[in-house]
DNA sequence: GCATGGCCGTAGGGAAACCGTAAGGAAGCC
DNA sequence: GGCTTCCTTACGGTTTCCCTACGGCCATGC
């Protein structure tokens, strides 16, 4: 589980580093608002604890930078009491919001709290096709119980799918989630990972049935045939 | 968007009883721990509010007997601002926990952010005809329970007219949002696609019963015959 | 009654866009 | 140094789009 920390208090960050590492988190950090944007971007992390008033960049514009591609889990650790800062962070797109000082032990029962929601996700914490299980919260697949290997790209590309099951996923998504590029020329990347995917997941992959391709639009997963 | 607000407090249940409302919310009331969790299970709550130190029945137990059958998102509403009250709370399943005194726009917007992760907003958009149901959220069409596959273009085409159901769609209209073209000259395009739909989506495409033709006008989706 | 013209539905074919896959080199990690 | 992963390119097959043509229906006018 990896969790990217921005905040500009050396202290603070060192502290957080230590007590989350402690507790299976993998932590990269920032110390401002723009470092905090190109690193989730780089090291896609599963959660991001944010401070607000950060220098560069405001957090409620990384907030919505952030939001534009990703739609992990963010909590904004602050100092600011006001409901209006609240009530800002929240509605630009913000899972929960912590004030200074902070109880350790309270920030990580909500992290719990929010990986557990997160990881349920909008359906199941496993979605199922063929004799393929997908398992959001544990970033694991199997095929027919045998655990098959993707790489991370593979996985971002699969699990935004499966996050969404059923629904048509357009190519511009796809690219704006894996790569955060606004560029929407396609130059074959999804082409590439999905017949990748569908050599590892697919019974027959010349004859997609369960992730299939909507021509000129893009892509979908479908649970039954 | 019903909501279950669980409270000993009569001035408090008052008073969100009336500014949830006016947001929108459908709200029922349980005095105690023990009528909350038989409510709950009557009504079926999208959302609970719920108080910890209510008569009859712990918040916590409460949380634990919800747990047992329903995801629905709970919001703890605490005089308690002790970390080990919010640690046990959300541990138990809760998602998020606010201490009285409260800004009733910062439960708000923790309200707006959780039904935003649980996406319990309004229901997905699924326009029906005959046997056909056209979802507009997954960009799906069934006809009779089975998949049907448009293209692009004619995706286009029954989306438009599906967002607007009954009433008369011009052919400068469609043109212009199928091509963004403005030019007026009827190429045959919308006869061809139209004629496309029907085969697809139609009983008798010869006489079409859903996707009508006004002749000289447009065209119109009518949803009973 | 019958020809005429406007409007509509359908079929077919060529062109363009799109998609799947293989192979190879570059970059990063252990 | 070996391995994995990512990026790039190229080519053949498929889907989709565009365009044209033809026949049916209806109202109008002779």
């Amino acid at each position: 589980m990896k969790i990217l920390v921005a905040d500009d208090d050396p202290q603070l960050v060192r502290a957080l580093r230590i007590t989350l590492s402690a507790h299976g988190y993998d932590v990269v950090a920032a110390p401002d608002g723009a470092a905090a944007v190109t690193l989730a971007a780089q090291a896609h992390p599963d959660i991001v604890l944010l401070d607000l008033g950060m220098p560069r960049l405001d957090g409620v514009e990384v907030i919505h930078a952030l939001r534009g591609w990703t739609s992990a889990p963010i909590i904004v650790v602050s100092g600011r009491t006001g409901s209006a800062d609240k009530v800002e962070a929240l509605d630009a797109g913000a899972d929960d919001y912590v004030t200074k000082p902070f109880q350790i032990d309270e920030l990580l029962a909500r992290l719990r709290a929010l990986s557990r929601r997160t990881g349920a996700g909008p359906d199941a914490p496993v979605v199922t096709f063929g004799d393929v299980a997908i398992d959001l919260a544990t970033k694991s697949v199997t095929r027919g119980g045998q655990r098959v290997h993707l790489t991370p790209t593979e996985w971002r590309m699969l699990e935004f799918l499966a996050r969404n099951p059923g629904a048509l996923v357009t190519r511009q998504t796809l690219l704006k989630e894996i790569w955060a590029s606004d560029q929407v020329s396609d130059s074959g990347y999804l082409r590439l990972y999905m017949s990748q995917l569908r050599k590892k997941l697919e019974p027959d992959p010349a004859q997609p049935r369960h992730l299939l391709t909507e021509s000129g639009m893009g892509y979908r997963l479908v649970r039954d045939a």
